[in-house]
DNA sequence: AATCGAAAGGTCAGGAAAGGTCAAAGCCAG
DNA sequence: CTGGCTTTGACCTTTCCTGACCTTTCGATT
């Protein structure tokens, strides 16, 4: 975790949790000027962790008084995890979406880093077993079952 | 016990014994240098010592800053379990089989019966979406998953 | 109202810095 | 002297970071 990028992504990460409302609004050249780093950087940043799979809305506005507005996704607690999961995950997912998926629900506390490894491993060799094109289909039966096992706790 | 993969091996296990979490970050460039050989060596080393059979989770990222992650699963003695359970269920187990060894563990008093039940209940509803020749190698996979996400509470 | 310039943010391609793969050569116990 | 681990090296893929150039918005000036 040495780069730039995980530095911002964990910055903008802090300022996001001390948020009230889970939305946080910056300026672009601002940010790259607090990491003196040039501002494209920051879209890399939003391009790769802030993506609507890991639980985030970016809005942007360009001009002056533009802005970027990151919202953060919640799962809620009002809903049935399982049934959440399940339409969230689907009958055939991809492995960078259920990668994505993972890192979520790391974030969002529902998984350690420990469980979130080990089903990240389990499904990376589970899945080698199967004809290639059986393997969204596979991935996804294996990951909600492991997921809901895992919540179940 | 003189090549350099087992040198390579110990150093990293003695690195695991000392890090509090369980878990060590290094880099692949580095270690090659201060052993002296080239860097996919250390690729060798992680796929035959690092194991997911021997209670390793090994995860990478490329790029700059990239790493190699090493994560070691304590479950103490369950550690056997794993490997019990892998030549137990093995790579491709009927309907009738995995009920069978279900039962069992909840015999023993590894699951109860509501895990159990969970268990048979996603079994049965996740290998109905695939290929029918493919049953009993999804049954497997997921049966192991399930399973090792249950006992590793 | 139309225009223009400044102040945002956006896109894209390329180079550099990791790590991954695979096959061939090397080595050694039996 | 052969089969199975090791070790190496050539070549590949992914991720990061930058810089050049583009688009949108706002407000002041005509």
């Amino acid at each position: 975790m040495g780069n730039l990028a995980d530095y911002i992504e964990s910055y903008l990460k802090r300022l996001l949790e001390s948020a009230a409302e889970g939305v946080i609004e910056i300026q672009r050249r601002e940010l790259a000027e607090r990491f003196r780093c040039v501002p494209s950087q920051i879209n890399y940043v939003l391009a790769t962790r802030f993506t609507h799979d890991r639980g985030y809305i970016v809005e942007t506005r360009r001009g002056g008084g533009g802005y970027i507005r990151i919202l953060r996704l919640s799962f809620g607690s009002d809903q049935d995890l399982a049934s959440l999961i399940q339409t969230e995950i689907g009958d055939d997912i991809s492995a960078r979406r259920a990668d994505a998926l993972l890192i979520r629900l790391e974030d969002e506390g529902l998984l350690n880093e420990n469980d979130r490894a080990f089903v990240k491993a389990v499904l990376a060799r589970e899945t080698l077993r199967v004809h290639p094109s059986y393997r969204g289909v596979v991935r996804a039966s294996l990951l909600k079952a492991m997921v809901m096992a895992l919540l179940r706790q």
